[in-house]
This record gives C-alpha cells, sequence and structure tokens, in this order.
DNA sequence: GTATTTGCAAATGATTTGCAGTGCT
DNA sequence: AGCACTGCAAATCATTTGCAAATAC
C-alpha cells in the first residue's frame, strides 16, 4: 500500500510520522492510540501524543481512518474499509475482522425503518476457539 | 416493569436513586450520563456525578444495563434485552432501536469464525427518513 | 514564502477514588 | 449491627489547546 498517495487523496499533508502512523496501523490490523503510541515511539522517539491525537483526529476526519468504539476496551482504529464485522474475544482480547456479505441486513434494516445508511460500527464478542477449549 | 426486583435480581440492594435511575432509563429507552445527570436531578437535587458513575457502573457490570459505544457522540445506556440493531441518524441524532431477526447474522458469523458469541454492539447510522426529506 | 505540522507545556474534560456520614436489609 | 451506598472533594486519566520552532509544498 502506498501510504503517500493515501494521505494525498484524503487532503492531508504527508509528513514521517504520519506515514508511520499509516503504516502501523497497517500492519496491526487494529490498533489504540495507546498501543500506537508505544510503537510510533521506536520510530519517532520525541512524537507527542498530542501529535499522534492530531493526526489521527485528521486522518478521522477525512475518513482515511475509521474510529471503531468497543465495549469495555479502549477504541480501536484501522484504515477505511468496506463494512465488515469486528470480533473481540473476551477472554484474551483478540481482535479480528470478519468478512461476511452485510448487505442482507443492511438491506433488512433499511428497508424496515427507512433509513439511508452511510456507516456502520458492528462488534460481536464471545469467545475464540483457543479460549473455549482453555475453559 | 418492576424495578425493584430487577435490582434484586441483579444482587445489587435497592436505594432511592437507583430507581430514579432505571426508571429514567426505561422512559427514555437510551440515555447517555449528562441527560441522565441532568434530569436525575430533578427527583435527587443532591446526587452527585460520582454516585451516578458507580450506579452505572455496577449495573453494568451485573448486566442489568448494557452501555453502547456510539461512534462520534456519547455512550448510551439501555436497560439490558436481547441482541438488537440500534439506528442512529446523522442528522438530528435520533437513536432508536430496530428490532430485526439477527439469528442470520450471528449464526453465520459464528460457524465461520467459531466463536462462540455471547454479546453484540451494532450500530448503523445513516439519515432517518425525515432528516432525507429536509436535505 | 506561506501555511501546516510538530512537540512541549498547560488547560480542559471525563471518570474514579477516598472518606465520613447515612441508609438498607 | 454490619455492610453497602451517598455525596463531597480531591486525584487520576484522557484528550485538547496555544504557541514557538521546524517542515511541507
Amino acid at each position: 500500500m502506498n501510504y503517500e498517495t493515501l494521505l494525498r487523496e484524503h487532503h492531508l499533508k504527508v509528513t514521517p510520522q504520519r506515514l508511520g502512523i499509516l503504516s502501523l496501523m497497517h500492519t496491526m490490523g487494529h490498533i489504540n492510540i495507546e498501543e500506537l503510541y508505544a510503537q510510533i515511539k521506536e520510530q519517532f522517539s520525541s512524537i507527542s501524543l498530542a501529535t499522534l491525537y492530531k493526526n489521527i483526529n485528521a486522518m478521522v476526519e477525512n475518513k482515511l481512518v475509521t474510529e471503531v468504539k468497543v465495549p469495555n476496551v479502549k477504541s480501536k482504529y484501522e484504515i477505511t474499509k468496506e463494512p465488515h464485522i469486528h470480533l473481540l474475544c473476551s477472554a484474551c482480547s483478540e481482535f479480528i475482522d470478519l468478512d461476511l456479505d452485510l448487505h442482507p441486513l443492511l438491506d433488512a434494516a433499511s428497508s424496515k425503518s427507512h433509513y439511508e445508511l452511510h456507516g456502520s460500527c458492528i462488534v460481536l464478542s464471545g469467545l475464540c476457539e483457543k479460549c473455549q477449549k482453555e475453559l
């Protein structure tokens, strides 16, 4: 993925810090502010939390990045993609994407409610396969 | 609904403040901390925010109440019920429940991921019927 | 060259904690 | 009676803001 292009397409200037943020977000899949700050300090030891917040906010406003609010844990951030399901394991905190066709659900929701839908935040929680066996 | 019984069933002591909180939550459907504080002050003028937080947290821990994390706005609280969809209008901030059969989705998610699912937080956002017409 | 971004420090906002007094069972 | 709850004040944690120096375009 070319992060420079991605930034420019979303009307954001290219800075080394932003490239670092996107690269981490891409390799981690989902990441919260705390983890992001810890990781990015390894590349930019003097980066400040304020910069991180400003950048994340700018990216979310420009829809380059999506915030996923998750019950019980801190918000995660991911590079924006098509609507999909998130799964959270309440034992080991694994947090993964699940690509299922959401159109049947979205269509049903839309026609029953007469809403014109633009976004979704779907988090299902339970036990992952591994944790089911270990408990 | 009998709030006293509800509290006892969830191993929480009955206090006037808690009855007030549940009553408001039931009549409002969904409510955030700020709204709740403003409303409950009319019944208990000396109630403190700390008490409100402690009670909400206790109720959430005992699963009497569910926190709904919503993108862009403050968390809402509701009396716990079966999994369902929430709809948020991004123009007028209407926030409503939509009762659709979620079993097809949950079953598909479960069998594809091998997760044993326990909870869901589903928020769809868009424009309500009224706001579509006005824009 | 101009506008934006960065990093620091300080300010704000939200939530939690400690504790003395009160109320529930 | 004993333990949990309330309300206050203070502490903590998360996020935002203001500003001078550095950087992007």
